[in-house]
DNA sequence: TAATGGGTGCACT
DNA sequence: AAGTGCACCCATT
């Protein structure tokens, strides 16, 4: 297992935009073929957020004027759509076998309650659940003071407790596919309406202990009781690494990278190159644009503030994949992310170069069927989520100017679909475990400002795609194809 | 068993008005003494309710100015809490031994389905169930058209289904008191935000009738198979008169019938004489007059339209006992509500005479431990809350001048505590199982105009009280005491 | 304390 | 980002 030595600092994204459904993680034991389990279907991004938005039920009945749909249309409110609906689809990838629903819940809260990220479940099916991020509800004792006028009887029952409970737009859909026998992993909103602050003493983690206690899972133990010992002493948390070694995977692809600039002002001008759309929009708008799960516009107005900085991003580690990062400045060791030049660092699919990241012997059909959560080891996965407190604020989008058309990102896609090729060192008779070893500075948050944080906006998304091994043999990189890139052209 | 052959009209409400925790049907299992399980406690309507309104949380951080207190003061705003906080409590008694928290729901379902009410859990404890109705999602099929600017992608996908949702503010609570051994069922807020149709298709009937079979209620199960042959032919349903066979109840007195008037409208003069509260409100305004749980206020601008009218209020059969009965125009039959009197037909407790409904023979103390809900005969109690979609007008109650003071109602309350005595034919040692015979005239709606009734108000409440033996001597009857009727003056 | 109120996780539908 | 029925909670008094 490859160690990963460097390290990323707090308010990084690291997503893993995966169209590609990949069978190699799937229980499959009611699959009929293994042609139907290695047929690999390119579903674009767009299509899946238009399928979200129209689908989306008004809980009151619609108020005559007020439309959410207006807003895709008027510039002048997209900024409010950005900050309520840019929805970015971060699939997840690799993902055990879950031999039950409920072994879900515990191997997300392995990754994100480092993560400062309490996991609850909002929704649940036989074949679907949806995980938000626990309520806070904070209880104020607010004296009611303008209640004294001719009602002594109350007045010392004015008091109030109003509770605020947190609606972070925060969520992930575990679904499970029938077609494809898995169970897909996909982070939908990436943005949370609060700091993400690990709290050793909430309900959700003590179960979490008592079932990996019930798991007998002494090396997560460890490691969460580690994480605890340095939060308690504010000590910096080291880089959790997670990875899969379940075995099953045959073989891990990266493909998309979106690194968005972290100095990006409200005054910069985007220019988007390229737009995933699978045709049914003929016209395609800005409003349109920010329906991109992979074209996420971040506006970082803010000034990030770090105390202590002793997390760095290290671009020379070959398991970090970043897209066209030879446009990259390496920060080599950050001390301050302001000095961070992430111009033109937006990437799409088909220029994600491959890593080969570990290689294992594919067990048999029958090993796979019984392969476990047990034998999944969690350490090279790690998705943080940024955009915290985006909702607070109001983001102008107005100068930025988003020119992508359909054509674009169909013909990224398209491209995508078959032209990744390169650094892949399997043969097709061998069969590669690939996992995403993402490196990732866990929540330390008592290291920084937060309110200068909140307008910090970075992300950083790692892109790493699975691939069945009879589709490696068409993937190629196109690293340099101008259609393949996102330009920010500064207005200052 | 005394079957009932007068018909009342669909909209009237039969409330069972009862301050006094009775012991009678209550689970002994663990009581102490045999006196502590007589005794008889009055708590002031007034003061629950002044409890309910100080602790009401907002969900939300309150907001600066809108303070829901100003409400109260404010006689601009009157109409507003009327519609949303008029509350009442009204406790039903009798109500059988619980055995389990889960016999709780198929008794009320008994009562409230035929008046068309369908009740689910809103909130479940140990020792709490808070019923409501069931939320009605309706999915419309409007067509987005202010979103086809340039979306043509998704013209067609701009159908949208919101859901208009049912936020009654109807509840019924079930607490069971530890003290007491008893479970408590108060109806809190008896309006309605809709029409109350029996839906024979509901899934909550459904899984009714399946706990009917299963508990072989043949009897029960016949009235509502009858029920659905009358509702699906749209015959006349004939009242379900409800009872307690229980053999438990040691008394029930019927202490407070409240008629609104059908046809007050909103510029009639409505003169509160009386107020329940319990000392602690220094100036009685307009705003805590409201919080009496037995001063509802009924506006009734519409005119009722009945397109058949076949059921009949006879005020004649003892079984019903309507206060001051004197004082109204005996409807007979009535073929149209609007030219229903009910002028003056207010009423509180100790005005209430009291009937013998029916002697059983007291079981000794183990078989009152024993009895469960299978002995139980659900025909005699009927409650039917009325003010159907209150809350979706706005009543205008500023012309209404209510001026009952504390002392009045306090008067009332201390007077109906042992001034209730006649009428009742059953000796010390002889116990009687008194049931309220309500005679309702069961949802038919069919027969009505609802946009009209919907406006339409009227409120039929039958006082009921279940008082312990050792009291009877206490009791007795004021009839004819001023201060205990209340005055409706028209304005027109 | 017991009584009473409400928040919210989450699976059923 | 299905809505909601329901129960496990907690808060207040
Ligand atoms: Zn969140
Ligand atoms: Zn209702």
């Amino acid at each position: 297992m490859i160690e990963i030595g460097s390290n990323i600092p707090y308010d990084f994204v690291t997503s893993v935009l995966h169209n590609t459904p990949s069978t190699s993680h799937q229980d499959r034991r009611f699959s009929r073929t293994e042609l139907s389990q290695n047929m690999t279907k390119i579903e674009p991004i767009q299509k899946e957020q238009n399928i979200k938005e129209d689908t989306k039920k008004c809980k009151n009945p619609p108020k005559p004027r007020i439309k959410r749909e207006k807003l895709f249309t008027t510039p002048d409110k997209l900024s409010n759509f950005l900050n309520h609906d840019s929805n970015k689809l971060i699939h997840l990838e690799p993902v055990p076998i879950f031999n039950d629903k409920s072994e879900i819940k515990p191997w997300l809260q392995k990754i994100f309650f480092p993560q400062g990220i309490d996991l609850v479940i909002e929704r649940s099916d036989k074949s679907k659940i949806i995980f938000k991020c626990k309520a806070v509800t904070r209880p104020t004792n607010e004296l009611d003071t303008n209640n004294i006028e001719n009602n002594d009887t109350t007045t010392t029952e004015n008091r109030r407790t109003p509770i605020i409970t947190t609606n972070c737009p925060f969520r992930i859909r575990a679904s499970y596919s029938l077609k494809l026998k898995k169970w897909n992993i996909v982070i939908v909103n990436n943005t949370h309406s609060h700091q993400c602050v690990f709290n050793p003493d909430s309900d959700e983690y003590k179960k979490f202990k008592n079932h990996l206690i019930a798991q007998n899972d002494t090396d997560t133990i460890k490691e969460f009781e580690e994480l605890e010992y340095k939060t308690k002493f504010k000590l910096p948390i080291l880089p959790k690494v997670i990875s899969c070694d379940c075995g099953l995977t045959s073989e891990v692809n990266w493909f998309d990278v979106v690194i968005p600039e972290p100095k990006i002002s409200g005054t910069k001008k985007v220019t988007k190159k390229t737009n995933i759309n699978n045709g049914n929009s003929v016209a395609t708008t800005a409003a349109n644009t920010c329906n991109n799960s992979s074209t996420t516009l971040n506006n970082m107005n803010g000034n990030m503030k770090y105390d202590s900085i002793s997390n760095f991003l290290d671009l020379n580690n070959p398991n970090i994949n970043i897209i066209n990062s030879k446009t990259v400045t390496p920060p080599g060791n950050i001390t301050n992310l302001d000095e961070i030049d992430f111009t033109n660092m937006f990437a799409t699919k088909k220029s994600v170069p491959q890593f080969k990241k570990q290689t294992t012997t594919k067990p048999s059909l029958k090993q796979q069927q019984t392969a476990s959560l047990d034998e999944f080891n969690f350490n090279k996965i790690i998705t943080t989520p940024s955009n915290d407190n985006l909702l607070n604020y109001s983001i102008d989008f107005n100068p930025l100017s988003q020119d992508f058309t359909d054509q674009d990102l169909n013909m990224i896609l398209n491209s995508s679909d078959n032209g990744i090729d390169a650094f892949t060192e399997n043969g097709p008779e061998s069969t590669t475990a690939t996992t995403l070893d993402t490196l990732m500075e866990p929540t330390d948050l008592s290291y920084m400002d937060f309110v200068t944080k909140d307008d910090l906006n970075l992300n950083l998304n790692y892109g790493m795609d699975v691939t069945p091994k009879d589709h490696q043999s068409q993937l190629k990189t196109l690293p340099n194809d101008p259609n393949n890139q996102f330009m920010f052209d500064s207005l200052m």
